[in-house]
DNA sequence: TGCTAAAACAAACAAACGTTTGGTTTTTAT
DNA sequence: ATAAAAACCAAACGTTTGTTTGTTTTAGCA
């Protein structure tokens, strides 16, 4: 007989990986991957830099994870937003404010995708890119499911209405219009027509 | 009787200042601003790090010397783009076209803006965002002489189109849609209703 | 209570960073 | 031809970087 295995203990209670983590979402949100050091993501969390080391094998590492909580959690705030009803245009204005709203205001773990490019981390280049791929997904299935005009190009759309929302946190200012009104704003631009002569009054 | 002001020599001309900033151009839009080195730079341009101290006295100043050609540069080319014609529609267009051109394929210099916060560069923030302000100022101008429908926001519209216009820095690929096909496809979408339901043919 | 592994600290590492200094070459105006 | 300034190189400066190593503290289970 082999010797039983040893089960690993379990973590601590007292542990601090997700302050280091929630520490490292607010400084890569704020000022990207390069500017901010290990040094401070760890005075953040009330330690010091070597010991993120025991939680996470490389800064690369630390902030993949950042990535991945961001992501997840957008992607869970999107699908349960849609999940009220079967109106296509209803679900995508939804996912809309949702989104929006994640990437604006509520989450800095969500804000870091806008604020950091994959090419910033090289070694986690193509995980990043296929994160940020797989919840894209959700908007192309919320586009295929509108009855548009044919010969509308939906992917075109897609590109048009997330990169108008992402822009947003260029000229977005608390106080003025919220993250949902941007993100309604966004949706009846694409879905009237803006062109005068093409509006018509109902008679 | 005060001496005669000393009028300085002119500078030479096989001085390299212009490579410089070609390199430093190509290195900040492909890679950002901190996770480029002066060191790099000057390689790129046949030299040694603190030779570009003679032309520029720090890593910001390079930037910005950057920056400012990149606006100066993509705003001389929308203007001279629009020149042509006074139709609304048409200015717009060709504005479009001339914008996502340059940050998609022209200029190292232009796409150098897309590529770098202003927080990444804290002692010319205020006016690196002056610079982008400025420019803005001109597709805030092309959308005011459109003819729209009363009640349209002419502000979400130029957010709208220039955010879906810069966005596609993620998705366009060399080989797909040219960047004026990508400028008219936002355009179109714009002008035209996409709701099935709104569509009319004219009869 | 005592043992063990988890989780942290303290201190150092080599490498890379932006920048400075002082000297050398090269062009240009006289 | 000469002097002066422009333009650069060579080498180092002090600091900061991500990371490693060895040690200490502490929580949880026997």
């Amino acid at each position: 007989m082999s010797k039983p295995a040893k089960l690993p203990r379990p973590a601590r209670q007292d542990n601090r990986r997700q302050l280091v983590l929630d520490a490292a979402a607010a400084h890569f949100r704020a000022r990207g991957f390069h500017a901010v050091s290990m040094r401070e993501i760890a005075r953040a969390a009330g330690m010091i830099a070597g010991s993120i080391y025991y939680h996470f094998p490389s800064k690369e590492d630390l902030f993949l994870a950042v990535y991945e909580e961001g992501v997840r959690s957008i992607s869970a705030r999107v699908r349960e937003a849609v999940a009220g009803t079967d109106d296509p245009w209803e679900r995508l204005s939804r996912a809309c404010r949702a989104h929006t709203g994640m990437l604006l205001e509520e989450s800095d773990y969500a804000q870091v995708i806008l604020r950091v490019f994959p090419d910033d981390v090289p070694a986690a280049r193509a995980t990043l890119v296929a994160l940020r791929d797989d919840y894209e997904m959700l908007f192309r299935e919320l586009v295929d499911e509108l009855p548009l005009a044919d010969g509308v190009n939906r992917a075109m759309v897609r590109h048009m209405l997330l990169g108008a929302l992402n822009w947003a946190k260029f000229w977005y200012r608390p106080g003025g219009m919220t993250p949902g009104e941007i993100a309604d704003a966004m949706v009846a631009v694409l879905r009237n027509p803006a062109q005068s002569n093409e509006v018509r009054t109902d008679a």
